[in-house]
DNA sequence: CGCCAGATCCACT
DNA sequence: GTGGATCTGGCGG
């Protein structure tokens, strides 16, 4: 617990990050202040044949990020107003990423209340990827920073080891523009929420 | 509860 | 011009 999670974890297909990536911590610095949580759900997008990935039209200025450097934040926007924040996996020139769906809240929390005044504190408030980016002030600014790099402000660290039997799978979420079998593959590791206060225990 | 429409805008076609 | 890796509140059961 506490050490960054370093280049080489990320370099490495979405589809093993991925579920490795659940338990551990992310850690985002808003105004001097630390905010840590646990990463509880997680999606992967995997390779220019992967039709649900954004990169499987070919590079473009939005994704342009996924096929660089393993590590680093790709942080889109959509639907008119929210932000998406993923993690750079794989090799160069092979885009591939994992979302960040939903946390669960560690400490340091005081520093999101404002900008989620709607729900702080309540149950399930950072369950999704647009949510969580608000919670943590992760915005366009932040898209290509280097995860690895304590100074961007915004880094993953190792966290709780999390027993296989309260990690699940299913199909990825709102991504019905894709085929199969894209569309079906069990891209999506979540910690089953009936387990939550287990892990927050440990 | 579940279902559904509206919000809102940038990059891509 | 189109449509989204979503969220929210309103409405009906």
């Amino acid at each position: 617990m506490g050490d960054i999670l370093e280049r080489a974890f990320f370099e490495r297909p979405a589809t093993e990050v991925a579920p490795e990536l659940l338990g551990a911590l992310i850690v985002r610095e808003i105004d001097g202040q630390r905010v840590r949580a646990v990463v509880v759900e997680t999606e992967a997008y995997q390779g220019m044949e992967d039709k649900a990935c954004h990169a499987s039209r070919g590079k473009t200025k939005r994704n342009a990020v996924m096929f660089g450097e393993a590590g680093h934040a790709y942080v889109y926007f959509t639907y008119g107003m929210h932000w998406m924040l993923n993690v750079v996996c794989d090799d160069m020139d092979l885009p591939a990423a994992v979302l960040i769906r939903a946390l669960a809240p560690l400490d340091g929390l005081e520093a999101m209340r404002a900008r989620r005044e709607r729900d702080f504190g309540k149950p399930g408030w950072l369950n999704g990827p647009a949510k969580l980016c608000q919670a943590l002030e992760i915005d366009g600014a932040l898209n290509g920073a280097d995860m690895c790099d304590k100074s961007t402000g915004l880094w993953f660290e190792k966290g709780f080891d999390l027993k296989a039997d309260i990690v699940k799978q299913s199909a990825r979420i709102g991504i019905g523009y894709a085929t199969e079998p894209w569309l079906s593959l069990p891209w999506r590791w979540y910690v089953d929420s009936s387990s939550l206060s287990d892990l927050i225990k440990l």
